[in-house]
DNA sequence: TTTAAAGTTTAGCATAGGCTAAGTTATATG
DNA sequence: CATATAACTTAGCCTATGCTAAACTTTAAA
């Protein structure tokens, strides 16, 4: 027994899958954490390491720690003890988010799902849906009154 | 400025979203191996490392690594230098997974995505969508001819 | 203006998941 | 049946993400 080509996969093709997953979950806390700043500034005008914490349903310090990241990424910068902000590239990236995190969240809602399932569950799934399934959703959402 | 309520969402609700994606995150990676497993299983009658860690696009000392941790989780038994077996819990998480798996496939296909993209973004989606989004994919399918 | 509270940072630890390199066991072939 | 090759394991490293506890700033109140 060693190659069963059934079903038409190639190992390639599969493990870019994969491959493709990880990749996802690391960009993942990055877009999440940027988005909830973007949201801080604009609900309250600035965003605290505490505030960030509680919404993540973290510790102070894991917020700190994963800051650092963020700000050797370009994403934000921040002085110590002051408020955290984003760069051009962090305000894209919160951007592109929201309006991901937006259009999944209204197909959710048009698929016939509560309120609250929509929520949570978008937040998990818009971080892995492409360009293409994210247009199909649009389109889908047009067909019916999004 | 001490709590804006604006949007309603309370940041109980709102870090429980979070708080899910996490515990997600580290079921989801169980839940691709059993899968693969099982799928290895089915398809050449055994399931070596080696195979596993071809179609996850990792290095073979990563998979046996992650094997003692599904092991001590109950999931999979193995004796050293053989092929790997599923307990009942691994064949049942498997087989969740993989209904899981194809509905969300078959959802986004009937959606009007490629098949490749379908692929692809089925693996990222589905550990990622609750019973009550499943509910409503599977109405869609009904709906829509699948 | 001192001081208490709140917020931020640092230090140190744990786990998960990835890697390479080196060693060990099975197996297939000459 | 000896041995080369393939498969598996171990050891040791790294990064990311989480935590708690302790130290340090800021800020607000007495």
């Amino acid at each position: 027994m060693t190659k069963s080509p059934k079903k038409g996969t190639s190992a390639k093709l599969r493990s870019a899958a994969f491959k493709r997953i990880r990749a996802d979950h690391s960009a993942e806390l990055a877009e999440d954490y940027v988005e909830m700043i973007a949201d801080l500034i604009d609900e309250r005008g600035e965003a605290r390491c505490t505030d960030v914490a509680m919404r993540l349903g973290v510790a102070n310090a894991t917020v700190v720690k994963t800051l650092k990241r963020l700000q050797t990424m370009g994403l934000v910068t921040q002085e110590p003890y002051r408020a955290i902000f984003l760069t051009a590239d962090g305000w894209k990236m919160a951007e592109d988010g929201k309006r991901k995190h937006a259009l999944v969240e209204k197909f959710l809602l048009a698929l016939g799902v509560s309120q609250d399932t929509a929520r949570i569950d978008s937040e998990g799934i818009e971080h892995h849906v492409s360009v293409e399934t994210l247009r199909a959703m649009g389109k889908f959402l047009v067909r019916n009154g999004g």
